[in-house]
DNA sequence: CTGAAAGCGCTAACAC
DNA sequence: GTGTTAGCGCTTTCAG
């Protein structure tokens, strides 16, 4: 297979018979018009010879490539496969490539991405990763959007408004409390929470935000095991939760996949839910829209959020303060948190 | 906020009082070696402007871009996402950027999104998206591959060795075969597919090894029904084949999604599974596994699979003819398909 | 070991 | 309209 080099601007003007400039001009549309004959001429040409622009070169001379940087913990989660899709989907309206950058959770790399694509000049970057307390971290990536930013990049973060960055603020406490409302409203009295780790910025919110409901609601402050963020820790923590004692009559896991591993563990515990005990998640993963009984959880727009942090990283001018859009979840009441027992404590209009 | 534009590496030759090369030299790896000293006032200058190699520019003068392109139909679908993700650490080993390119299934896109990776000049593109039988369509992406392949490009596809490119098969029929095989051995006699559409290589591939593994027994060819290759694909399938009469002893849907849907669909008709039928997908849906009951599917090591398509696109000179790396999948036989009605026609050792 | 200078492929003044 | 010619930011000969 013959390796030959890819064609260049000039290999087609030669081609052509036409001047570099002029060949410029005809491909890429420039203010400066071409006449219509050598504007096909050259047209011919690049096509004969498969002419590609390099975007790089022109990504030079221009200052800028047309492509959005976007940082996740880790794509399979569907958590963050959604953001991304709403968000390549916006991409491609604007004609710009989406740079992936799966950091895994690890900091250091997020670090690391952060520089990678700074180096790449792209339009802006989306951060819908980092959602660590660590303060060291955290005033390490500060420091690393500030400085980008001065130097003219364009950034946008999702999640938590704890980055000095345009932020898609995910409402997930007061999601959370209402959910908790609504909870009470169907005629629970005790509840337990599903947490993740200490550090773990959006399993906080929505642990607070449920905690304070509850306590709106004059009840006693729902009991907190702590697990990981993930399928494995909604189980163990669930598993805990059951071996310590009778169960409260409902759990609250601070997302869906972890209320997946509860799920299980309250199985193979011998418990039904939602008969001995209602379960309720946070984000309404599409995916999992058939298991039974089907959850009760806080819808999150993901997609919508995805496309929303393009449009928030792409518009604006640079102000001095960051601009916060906040979107709220909507709570989706479904099998797994009936009225419990049959019994109707109270109805709503 | 000062919008000052971003120091090049004049600027830091500049401040170390030294020559561009000299500069270029101690940042970045050479062969040649830069005094200890002159390599520190280098780096202090760099740190100082906060300098950022401009990757375009490199890429400029390097001839490449280092970066891979990866094209797949859909991120928020849990198949592809759990690819990317493998793609994605095994492309950040090799500390190359990945640019994900969301088809959507738009065979025009696919084309578009091919282009314009090839623009960028990255170092590879991974196909892990195109899995039609359209002709046409197929022609000209087999025709904008050849002409990258021959421009020295590096490819490699996913899936179906229907393309001109260096490929990860995935076995997809071999899979469903043995899955049939083992159904058989369970003592299943009467099986229906849900199928893709006609267009969908590897549903096509799945319903026909599943037909050959029920055929090889001596058994009748399972009843087809065809829907999208979707969530809701396999809900209407399931349902249409439940409205057309009673239902045969096993279904198998081509994949676990369109399974979930069937699920429901047997659920909203008063079908237990596996109770009154049995079910089988196929994929391994991490996400899925806390589902009642857990479902009898084919795994496929997505993450390898993802991961593999770097090492193979990386790797390889272009030979002139393409590569071909088998990836079959793994029966895993669960409670979705048990021995049907506690009784054991056969017993393997 | 260091620097001057010639590109890399392309765009955008600036002339004609 | 079209062509000439500077660059863009960087790497890499090629001389010292």
């Amino acid at each position: 297979m013959t390796t030959r080099r890819a064609p260049t601007l000039a290999d087609v003007a030669a081609a052509a018979g036409v001047s570099l400039a002029t060949a410029s001009r005809a491909l890429n549309g420039s203010d400066r018009v071409v006449r219509a004959e050598l504007a096909d001429r050259v047209g011919a040409a690049a096509q004969r010879l498969g002419y590609m622009p390099n975007a790089q070169a022109q990504a030079v001379v221009r200052g800028s490539n047309d492509a959005i940087g976007l940082l996740v913990n880790d794509i399979a989660d569907p958590y963050f496969s959604a953001i991304a899709a709403g968000l390549a989907q916006a991409a491609e309206e604007q004609n710009l490539l989406v740079m992936l950058c799966n950091t895994g959770g690890r900091p250091e790399r997020e670090l690391e991405f952060l520089t990678q694509l700074r180096r790449q000049r792209g339009r802006a970057i989306v951060l819908a990763g980092s959602r660590t307390a660590d303060r060291r971290h955290q005033a390490a990536v500060s420091a690393a959007l500030t400085s980008y930013l001065q130097a003219g990049g364009r950034v946008a973060a999702i999640s938590q408004a704890r980055l000095p960055v345009d932020t898609i603020v995910i409402d997930n406490r007061s999601g959370a409390r209402e959910l908790a409302a609504e909870l009470v409203v169907r005629g629970y009295r005790s509840a337990a929470v599903l947490d993740g780790p200490d550090s773990h910025l959006t399993a906080r919110d929505r642990r607070l935000g449920f905690q304070e409901g509850w306590r709106a609601a004059g009840l006693d402050e729902p009991i907190r095991y702590r697990a990981e963020f993930t399928r494995d820790g909604g189980y163990s923590a669930m598993a805990a939760l059951l071996d310590s004692g009778p169960p409260p009559e409902c759990v609250f896991a601070v997302n869906d996949i972890m209320a997946m591993g509860a799920l299980t563990a309250c199985r193979e515990h011998g418990l039904r839910v939602p008969g001995d005990v209602a379960l309720a998640g946070f984000d309404d993963i599409g995916t999992l829209r058939d298991v039974v009984p089907a959850l009760t959880t806080v819808r999150l727009p993901l997609e919508d959020i995805g496309a929303a942090a393009v449009a928030l990283a792409l518009d604006g001018e640079n102000s001095a303060t960051p601009r916060r859009r906040r979107i709220r979840g909507e709570v989706v009441l479904r099998e797994s948190t009936p009225v419990p027992r049959g019994l109707i404590r109270r109805t709503d209009t």
